[in-house]
RNA sequence: GCCACCAUAGCUCAGCGGGUAGAGCAGCUGAUUUGUAAUCAGCGGGUCGGGGGUUCGAAUCCCUUUGGUGGCUCCA
C-alpha cells in the first residue's frame, strides 16, 4: 500500500502540476496506508498540510507504525487526556504533555492529586472523545492573540509558555472544543486512537524545578493497536516480576531494614556468597590484568578532602564530618585520595608506570531520601574501583586495556549490547585545552579501534576530565549505566604527584579513574532483574540441593552431600519429610540450578538424577561424572539463558 | 527535599461508613515413608511502623514522625 502512494506521490510530483483529482486520489491513498502525519521537506506536518504541498517538495508518509508516527499518536492522546481532565474538572490547569520513550504525560494544576477512581473516569471521558471522531484543527495565530485566548481560558502556564517563544506567531490546536497551545503535528482526528491507558500518577515540579510549584503528572502510553498495547503491558509485568527488591527478599539475598537506615544493605547469607564468587573473580582477573590490590579506611580527616577538593564541588553529596579527639573526619564518598596517598608512599619514575591500583572500597554518599531505590540507589555501596597512574604517552594503551578489560567482565556476565557515551569538556573545567584534547582524543580512539559504537555528549564530561560512560543492556534491552572511565588531570595537581623521568626530571602523572560494574550493590541489583533471579550455576548461592525420596536414603544421600562439598560445590541436603513434590517446589521457587533426587533406583548404583530448574530432566547419571560437568560449567562461568517461571 | 499513595503475624494479604484483629504460606508438634511444582491434623505467633490527639470507644478519623513506593523539563 505505502509503495503505492510513494509511486502516486512520485509521479504526481514528476508532472509537477498536482490537479485537484489526483489530490483526492492521494488522500484516498494516505487513508488506506494508516498515514498519521506527512514530512514535507524533511518537516514533520499535519497530514492536512497535503493540501498546501508544492509539486517540487519532497514528500514522505509517516505511519503510525514509525518512531515519529508512535510520538505524534501518543502526544495526541495525551491532548485527548488534557481535553477529558479539562471537562471533568474544569477548574484544573493545564501545562504541558509531551511524548516520552514509552508514552507520554500531561502536567496539570490542581491542588489534590488524581485518585485511581478518577483516572479511571479520565479514561472513560477519553473514549467517548476518541468515539466521536473529532479533528484535529490546526491554527496559527499572533502571539498577542494566543495571549488573549488563553487569559480568557484562564490557562496561565501556557501564557508563560507562550511569552517565551520567540516567533511572532504561534499555533494551536483544536479538538472538540478542547484548544491548546502546540506545535504539533497531530493525528488527523482523535478516532485514530485505537489503544491507550492512563498508568500511573505523580507530583512534579513546573518545568522540573524543585523552586516552582508541585504539579500533578498523569502518565499513560498509546499504541497503533491493542496486540502492541497488550504486548506492553506484559512487559510492564515482566518488568514487575523481575524486580530486585521482590527477588531479593524472595530468595533471601539482601536486606534493608529500617532500624540500619534507609539506603543502606546487609547482604544475607544467600546474597553475600553471589557477591564473594563476584569479588573472587574480580580480583584475580585485576591481578592477571597487571593491578594491584589495596585495602583503605572509610573515613579520613577532613583535610584530606579539602585538598582533594571534594569539600568545593562534591560536598553536599557528603555525609556531615565528625569530630576525633577535636579533629574533624569524614567518611569517605571517593577512594581516590587514598590511592594517591598509596602512589605517594614511594618515590615514583617512568619506569614504574604505568601504575594500577584497584580496591573494592565502600563509600558513603549522602542521596536525598526520595531517590533511594533498593540496591540500585543507596547511600553506601561499594565501588569496584582502580586508579592508574600513567604518562602522557601511556595514556592511550591504557585506556584501551581498560575498556578490553571492561567488555570481558561484562560479558562474562552476559551483557553484550552496549551504549557508549564520550562526555567532553564542560564549561567549567580545570587542565590545559591540550591535555583535554588528547585525552578526548584517546577515549575516542580507543573506541574506534575496537569498533564499538559511541555518542558524544558534548559537555557533559566532569570539570576534571573527559569520560567514557558504557550502559549494558539486559535481557529486557533496558539500559544500565555501570562503567565509566574518567581521566582526571586535577587530582594529580592537587596533590602534586610527581614521577622522575627519563629526562631527570619531575613530570606529572595523568590519573584514569574506572569503575567496571560501577558498585557491587547496584551491579547485583541489575543481575537480578537480568537473570530474573535464577543466577546461573557459576553465580548461584546454592549449586545444588540432594532430596530424596524417602527417608530410606538419608545416609546414601549423605555421602554425596558429603562429596559434593568437597569438591567445594554449594550444595544443600533437604532433610524434610515431605513428598518429592513438595521439595522440588521448593527448590524450584529458590531457582537452584541442580536438584539431585535419590531413591532405590539410585542408591543401588551410585547413580543420582537430575533435574534441572527449568522442569528438564538428565539421565540418570553417575555421580563421578556429574561432578565432572558442572565443575566444567562453573570454571566457564557458562551463562544460562534459560529463564524459569 | 517536594507531591501523591502505602505501612496489619516471619512472608503475601483481608479487615466495607470507628465497637479493643483474620486467612494462606512459613514455623513448631505429631501422623504418614512418599518418584518429579504444595500429604494430613493439631499448636504457637500481632499492644495493627513510632508518638500525640478526637471519641465512652481508634487498625479504622486528625496531627506528627520514621520507612517504603511512583515520580520530580525526553520542554507548547
Amino acid at each position: 500500500m505505502l509503495k503505492k502512494l510513494r509511486r502516486t506521490v512520485i509521479r504526481l510530483l514528476k508532472e509537477g502540476n498536482i490537479t485537484e483529482l489526483d489530490k483526492r486520489e492521494l488522500i484516498d491513498l494516505i487513508k488506506e496506508s494508516q498515514a498519521i502525519a506527512i514530512k514535507v521537506n524533511g518537516v514533520l506536518k499535519d497530514l492536512s498540510a497535503l493540501d498546501s504541498i508544492n509539486p517540487h517538495d519532497t514528500l514522505e508518509i509517516v505511519s503510525q507504525n514509525s518512531p515519529e508516527g508512535l510520538e505524534i499518536l501518543r502526544h495526541s492522546t495525551a491532548h485527548v487526556m488534557a481535553h477529558a481532565v479539562k471537562e471533568l474538572f474544569p477548574d484544573v490547569k493545564v501545562t504541558i504533555g509531551p511524548a516520552i520513550e514509552d508514552g507520554f504525560y500531561y502536567d496539570f494544576d490542581r491542588e489534590s492529586s488524581f485518585t485511581e477512581e478518577e483516572l479511571r473516569k479520565i479514561e472513560k471521558k477519553m473514549q467517548e472523545i476518541i468515539k466521536a471522531r473529532k479533528p484535529f484543527i490546526r491554527r496559527e495565530i499572533s502571539k498577542e492573540e494566543a495571549i488573549k485566548l488563553f487569559e480568557n481560558l484562564g490557562e496561565d502556564y501556557k501564557i508563560e509558555i507562550i511569552n517565551e517563544i520567540e516567533d511572532d506567531k504561534v499555533s494551536i490546536y483544536e479538538e472538540g472544543g478542547f484548544v491548546d497551545l502546540c506545535r504539533g503535528p497531530h493525528i488527523p482526528h482523535t478516532g485514530m486512537i485505537k489503544a491507550f491507558k492512563i498508568l500511573n500518577v505523580a507530583g512534579a515540579y513546573w518545568r522540573g524545578d524543585e523552586k516552582n510549584k508541585m504539579l500533578q503528572r498523569i502518565y499513560g502510553t498509546a499504541f497503533p493497536s491493542k496486540e502492541e498495547l497488550e504486548a506492553y503491558l506484559r512487559f510492564l509485568e515482566e518488568i514487575k516480576k523481575r524486580d530486585h527488591r521482590r527477588l531479593g527478599k524472595q530468595l533471601r539475598l539482601f536486606d534493608i531494614s529500617d532500624e540500619i537506615g534507609a539506603g543502606l544493605i546487609i547482604w544475607l547469607p544467600n546474597g553475600a556468597v553471589v557477591r564473594k564468587v563476584i569479588e573472587d573473580f574480580w580480583k584475580d582477573e585485576h591481578l592477571k590484568a597487571g593491578y594491584q590490590l589495596l585495602y583503605t579506611p572509610h573515613i579520613a580527616k577532613l583535610e584530606l578532602w579539602n585538598k582533594s577538593g571534594h569539600l568545593d564541588f562534591y560536598r553536599e553529596n557528603m555525609f556531615a564530618p565528625m569530630s576525633v579527639d577535636e579533629v574533624a573526619y569524614q567518611l569517605k564518598p571517593m577512594n581516590c585520595p587514598f590511592h594517591i596517598q598509596v602512589y605517594k608512599s614511594e618515590l615514583r619514575s617512568y619506569r614504574d608506570l604505568p601504575l594500577r591500583f584497584a580496591e573494592l572500597g565502600t563509600v558513603y554518599r549522602y542521596e536525598r531520601s526520595g531517590v533511594l531505590h533498593g540496591l540500585l540507589r543507596v547511600r553506601g555501596f561499594t565501588q569496584d574501583d582502580a586508579h592508574i597512574f600513567c604518562t602522557e604517552e601511556n595514556l592511550e594503551e591504557e585506556i584501551q586495556k581498560v575498556l578490553d578489560f571492561t567488555i570481558f567482565i561484562l560479558s562474562t556476565f552476559g551483557f553484550d549490547n552496549y551504549e557508549i557515551y564520550i562526555s567532553t569538556r564542560p564549561e567549567k573545567y580545570v587542565g590545559t585545552l591540550k591535555n583535554w584534547d588528547r585525552a578526548t582524543n584517546a577515549l575516542e580512539q580507543a573506541l574506534k579501534e575496537r569498533n564499538l559504537p559511541y555518542q558524544i555528549d558534548p559537555g557533559e564530561g566532569v570539570f576534571y576530565g573527559p569520560k567514557i560512560d558504557i550502559k549494558i543492556k539486559d535481557v529486557l534491552n533496558r539500559a544500565w549505566q555501570c562503567s565509566t572511565i574518567q581521566v582526571d588531570f586535577n587530582i594529580p595537581e592537587r596533590f602534586d604527584i610527581t614521577y622522575r623521568g627519563k629526562d631527570g626530571y619531575e613530570h606529572r602523572p595523568i590519573m584514569i579513574h574506572r569503575a567496571l560494574m560501577g558498585s557491587l550493590e547496584r551491579f547485583m541489583g541489575v543481575l537480578i532483574e537480568h537473570y530474573a533471579g535464577a543466577f546461573p550455576t557459576w553465580l548461584s548461592p546454592v549449586q545444588a540441593v540432594i532430596m530424596t525420596i524417602s527417608e530410606k536414603h538419608i545416609n546414601y544421600a549423605e555421602n554425596i552431600y558429603k562429596k559434593l562439598r568437597d569438591e567445594g560445590l554449594r550444595v544443600k541436603l533437604d532433610r524434610e519429610n515431605e513428598k518429592i513434590g513438595y521439595k522440588i517446589r521448593q527448590a524450584t521457587l529458590d531457582k537452584i540450578p541442580y536438584m539431585l533426587i535419590i531413591g532405590d533406583k539410585e542408591a543401588e548404583g551410585g547413580r543420582i538424577t537430575v533435574r534441572l530448574r527449568s522442569g528438564e530432566n538428565l539421565e540418570l547419571i553417575e555421580l563421578e561424572k556429574f561432578i565432572e560437568l558442572v565443575k566444567k560449567e562453573i570454571k566457564e562461568r557458562k551463562n544460562i539463558k534459560e529463564v524459569p517461571k
